[in-house]
DNA sequence: GTCTATAAGAAGATAGAC
DNA sequence: GTCTATCTTCTTATAGAC
């Protein structure tokens, strides 16, 4: 990795853990190995490699549209491997979906900086909620409507009942987020959620 | 209200909206009505002022263990009113709770403030779910399980289904709290999702 | 592209008069 | 308790040699 990307790469695990205004041009500099002034040959200045981390996330998310899919496909074919879906397939879907988001390096560091910095402006507000509120909806509500049409769940209003299976686990995300040790909780109380969702939801033969 | 105290709610509000380290003693003193060093007879440091603001939130606590009661008065009164509950009483009991942590100045610029700050130690993160993790589930819980205990809800998981209830309606209230002209949007997604619970875990006449 | 030296300015905090 | 003046330190950023 070159000078520039390690620049990013370093800047954004700083950011993310104590905040852009807490971390210092001469911190990134360190963690890089070069002096604080070299780093101003890469970058204009510390608010230009905040810009550019938050750029290349969202031409990373461009470049793969089904960011919120659950094995990286798109979600037709995700619908295909839900053709047999049972209580055991939906418990793995939300337990996949939690351990992506959570310990994906990148997306956790990118969602704990976005965490810090959401009130600064409207524009990192609407980011905020596009990443983790808007796009996950979408996308889970597209999966959860295919799981509809084919009688697997039952529901009249798939927008909210997709808000009632993501909303859970993304609180959970957030609770480990900030206290990691609590992970074994928020998975157990995560497969009750959704064995409980399957139950609420499910074809009641 | 003392300068004392005057100092602690405009470094609260300010807090809340730029964060502690993008605040400056000066920008508080000027709220206030003084100077810069005056504020230093008041509280040794700014750090101590931030610490003032999280002690009295705590005792604020104490004081009021009801915090998380619609109405101020403890879970089992609340239950006797909901004696006769139905779908529409569930409906203002969600719209009441979000509605007042929504709105309610010093709750929400606490929130606020704590999620900027919630990654910099254990303690704070610990008082953040504490506060909108722990907390809210625990009071939630006891209500929820009086209306089950009532034969109002049906549920063998009390637990799961308070996170159940109470995660989308938390998301929501985290939009509100970056993106506040989406509050409409999010009144009626919450609607949606009481009447929702309410025909999921409601007695199937 | 990386370094050392340093300028420029910001921010927290203190001293001491009133 | 509030002020003005000031100190100190920290931080960003630039200059210019290699």
């Amino acid at each position: 990795m070159d000078t520039k990307q390690r620049i990013l790469d370093e800047a954004l695990t700083l950011f993310s853990q104590k905040g852009y205004a807490n971390v210092f041009v001469n911190d990134i500099a360190e963690k890089v190995g070069i002096k604080a002034p070299s780093l101003y040959k890469h970058y204009k200045n510390k608010q230009a490699i905040f810009d550019e981390i938050i750029d290349e996330m969202n031409h990373r998310f461009e470049a793969n549209e089904h960011n919120m899919s659950i094995n990286g496909t798109d979600p037709t074919i995700d619908a295909e491997i839900y053709k047999n879906m049972d209580e055991d397939h939906l418990v793995k879907l939300g337990n996949d979906l939690f351990a992506y988001f959570l310990h994906d390096s990148y997306t956790k560091r990118f969602r704990k900086m976005l965490t810090l910095e959401q009130f600064k402006d409207k524009e990192l507000a609407k980011t905020y909620s596009s990443q983790y509120f808007d796009m996950p909806l979408t996308y889970q509500g597209m999966l959860l409507g295919l799981l509809v049409a084919q009688g697997f769940l039952v529901s009249d209003d798939v927008p909210v009942m997709t808000l009632q299976f993501y909303a859970p686990i993304y609180l959970l995300l957030t609770v480990c987020d900030r206290q990691p040790e609590r992970e074994q909780e928020a998975i157990k109380l995560i497969e009750k959620h959704i064995r409980q969702f399957d139950k609420l939801y499910g074809r009641n033969f």
